[in-house]
DNA sequence: TCTGGGGTCCTAGGACCC
DNA sequence: TCTGGGGTCCTAGGACCC
């Protein structure tokens, strides 16, 4: 059996922790740049906040309702995330994979089926009075099925927050209840594409046919529908397996004109991407990079150039140095470009790169490569950076709400005052 | 002032080769 | 008059997640 732990609101959730004044009240945290509401808690659900919509369209509506606004504080919510994992690492029966940062899965695997519900219970017990942080905790023979527990411990409030999935019939009940589009693996487009055939429900889904979900959206449909019926196609994994694309990008807090502005942005990114790939030990053979104007712009341009790198590469300053070769020429003077970003291609383990003969091998790049993330990590990161990448507060985001770093700062440790 | 997140994987279809 | 293969690589765009 697997189990799902799952925080309740969880960034909305971090925000109360040291604001004992919030609780009971409505709280929603803002995305980068105080753009998209990402998190809200009930109490602002029910107000009629809606996630992912724009701060500034709901303003009004926040302000009207009382809600207490933040702005994203993931040094907070990091931490607290990475205390709660180890709680329940330690608890746990076996391995936990840690699937985001307020989800993971435990293998409850061994456990006889009677003490699941008070095993979950406990660990739900423990986060409270550790984090205060509510937890739910579903357990389901597939990761699907467990997922789709998360949403029974939502709403029925009797099963208090721990939800067991062990007899086929008791999962069956369930499906029957749950509209499609909670069912994980299942968004927006395929929601509307499964309504136009009549499925409404997870049960619906679950009964589909192997060949109507391979020709609807392919493999990954088949799996979610093996889940559903009980079927585990979806393993745990313990350590992540390595990344085959790698994404960095981030919207500009101001719109950027400047040709060096588009570079400098574009060099942290490759850093960044940089960063992750040494990370996982691997090397990569392409990077592309693109600049883009506002979405919402009537005349929205986008451009990307791709670069090869024929040995192979994890070295900061190659990637950076691509990216901000790509800036060059693909900017356009007028235009107020709104993001940038890079994305690292080809990627493959270091340990097997092929050295190619005419390309003579840099002997001391990953001394220095791990030089620098070693200061990075023990430093913190930004304190070596490459001359071409961004000052730190270049391209500060807008967080004009932000909470305090109360676990990450001594500047903002709570105090607490006695009469 | 004037606002609109960030990241990953999958696949259909084009281009090309023999 | 009307037909014509099979495989691999690459990439843009679709779809999903939190």
């Amino acid at each position: 059996m697997i189990g799902l732990c799952d925080m309740r609101s969880f960034y909305a959730s971090c925000e109360k922790v040291f604001r004992p004044d919030l609780r009971g009240a409505s709280v929603v945290v803002l995305s980068n740049n105080d753009g998209v509401i990402v998190a809200c808690d009930p109490e602002s659900k029910a107000a009629g906040i809606k996630k992912f919509e724009p701060y500034f369209k709901q303003l009004e509506l926040i302000e009207q309702a009382g809600i207490h606004a933040f702005s994203s504080n993931y040094e907070l919510y990091g931490e607290i995330s990475s205390r709660i994992m180890d709680t329940l690492a330690a608890l746990a029966p076996n391995d936990i994979e840690i699937y985001s940062i307020d989800e993971c899965f435990i293998d409850f695997g061994g456990v006889p089926p009677e003490q699941l519900k008070p095993l979950g219970r406990s660990f739900r017990d423990a986060i409270w009075q550790e984090q205060r942080i509510r937890m739910g905790v579903s357990i389901g023979p597939t990761k699907t099925l467990a997922k789709l527990g998360q949403y029974a411990t939502k709403v029925l409030p009797k099963i208090e927050g721990v939800c067991v999935l062990e007899h086929e019939h008791q999962w069956q009940w369930l499906a029957e209840r749950v509209a499609v589009s909670e069912v994980w693996g299942v968004g927006r487009r395929l929601t509307q594409k499964l309504k136009a055939m009549g499925i409404t429900t997870a049960a619906g889904l679950a009964a589909m046919s192997e060949a109507n979900a391979r020709a609807l959206q392919g493999i990954t449909l088949v799996r979610t529908i093996q889940e559903l019926n009980g079927e585990a196609v979806i393993d745990m994994e313990l350590e992540p397996p390595p990344k085959q694309q790698i994404i960095s990008s981030r919207s500009f807090g101001q719109k950027q004109t400047h040709l060096q502005s588009l570079q400098e942005a574009a060099s942290n990114h490759a850093a960044r991407a940089g960063e992750k790939l040494r990370a996982q030990s691997s090397v990569c053979y392409r990077l592309s990079a693109w600049a883009e104007t506002s979405r919402f712009e009537t005349n929205r341009y986008s451009d990307d150039l791709c670069m090869s790198f024929p040995g192979g590469t994890a070295d900061s300053r190659t990637l950076s140095r691509a990216a901000a070769d790509v800036m060059a020429r693909v900017f356009r003077q007028g235009l107020r470009y709104a993001k940038v970003g890079v994305v690292l291609h080809d990627i493959r383990a270091a340990s097997f790169s092929q050295r190619d003969l005419l390309i003579p091998e840099n002997r001391a790049s990953g001394q220095v490569m791990q030089l620098m993330d070693g200061l990075n990590k023990r430093f913190g990161s930004g304190s070596v950076k490459l001359a071409r990448q961004a000052g730190a507060t270049r391209f500060a985001m807008r967080r004009e709400l932000k909470s305090p770093n109360y676990l990450n700062s001594w500047h903002d440790l709570p105090r607490i005052r006695v009469n």
